[in-house]
DNA sequence: AAGATGCACAACCGCATTGTG
DNA sequence: ACACAATGCGGTTGTGCATCT
């Protein structure tokens, strides 16, 4: 039996969403909270129509709202509210210390657009994968750096397969197991002894995250790099040890300024991004650093000059 | 001035994961 | 344990605007 879909296709309204739209959809959650999305878009314009006349006017206009609903199916509410609506989104264009985080993130995590999102408080998703697409991965490309690996090219080409160096692989491991243990902990928090409202872990988060058992068991593997690692998370629970990133630092100085109520402090943060991946083990021969090092004191206008210095990689035709 | 092209971004689609009865 | 619904996520597409020819 196939999956019924989210919604009703028939008369359901797509493209662009207008001011009186979002007006609905805004006034309701800000009321109601967004609850279940799938009955979120009846629901809104019913309490509309019941609870917004300010003007002679708007029993009629409520009235076709609500025969109307919102005429969108809950997917498209959350999608415009969590990318668009979102009170707390920081609009405007992406300032070098969160592109610069963009880059370290996603060398670090791949296309997870969501965990790179949640490191940039008031950025969205969407808007970090637009970022990346549009932006980033040209510039990596005229870098004669692999948006796929973050490595620079060989004389062949983009390489056909991605690959991650030693570090990237230990860094892709620990920040796995750090979003792991962060959402473990924010459903245990909001278990125990959070108010409704309270889901955002407090300032000291990496720092109880560092000394628990996963922090712990990094530590302790100091040094050790076998081939067959697995998720630091199921380290933590065996007894086999692998390979860690002891001292991994990675430095992304400041976030901009502004932003509103950060996940994390990043100053306290134990956990310090650094991008020269200062890992103990075999990093002489990770090149992988060295182009990322390069990205990161790419010009951010579009002088393409700085191309002139980096005779160490191969410059792909399209540049 | 008008059409072509490129770019940025909002929105959609489909799959994966999670929750629930 | 299972089926189904709800939600989350990433890839892709559509659209409007700016720039170029």
């Amino acid at each position: 039996m196939g999956r019924r879909p989210c919604c009703e296709r028939k008369g359901l309204k797509k493209g662009p969403w207008g001011p009186e739209e979002d007006d609905i959809l805004i006034n309701y959650i800000n009321k109601h909270g967004h609850g279940s999305w799938r009955s979120l878009p009846k629901l809104a314009a019913l309490w509309k129509f019941l609870f917004c006349r300010a003007s002679p006017l708007q029993p009629i206009k409520g009235l076709i709202s609500t025969l109307t609903g919102l005429r969108r199916c809950g997917k498209s509410c959350r999608l415009r509210w969590t990318n668009y609506l979102r009170p707390d989104i920081k609009r405007g264009p992406f300032t070098l210390d969160e592109e610069k985080l963009v880059i370290q993130l996603h060398a670090i995590l791949g296309n997870r657009w969501a965990a790179i999102a949640s490191q940039l408080p008031g950025r969205t998703d969407n808007e970090i994968k637009n970022l990346w697409n549009t932006h980033l991965k040209k510039r990596l490309l005229c870098m004669g750096v692999d948006p796929l690996t973050h490595e620079p090219f060989t004389s062949g080409g983009p390489t056909t397969r991605p690959r991650s160096s030693p570090a990237t692989r230990h860094m892709a491991q620990w920040e796995s197991a750090r979003l792991e243990a962060e959402a473990r902990l924010s459903k245990e928090s909001l278990f125990f002894n959070s108010p409704p409202t309270s889901v955002k872990p407090d300032p000291d988060f990496f720092l109880r995250l560092w000394n628990s058992e996963v922090g712990e068991s990094f530590r302790k593997l100091n040094g050790e790099d076998k081939a067959d690692c697995r998720s630091p998370i199921s380290q933590a629970s065996s007894s086999t040890k692998c390979g860690s990133v002891s001292g991994v630092t990675i430095d992304v100085g400041p976030i901009a300024a502004g932003s509103s109520t950060p996940k994390s402090s990043r100053t306290e943060d134990p956990i310090m991004f650094d991008a020269s991946f200062s890992s103990s083990s075999n990093e002489s021969e990770d090149s992988s650093d060295t182009a990322l090092q390069l990205l990161l004191d790419f010009p951010i206008n579009n002088d393409m000059s700085f191309l002139e210095d980096v005779d160490t990689y191969t410059r792909p035709p399209q540049c």
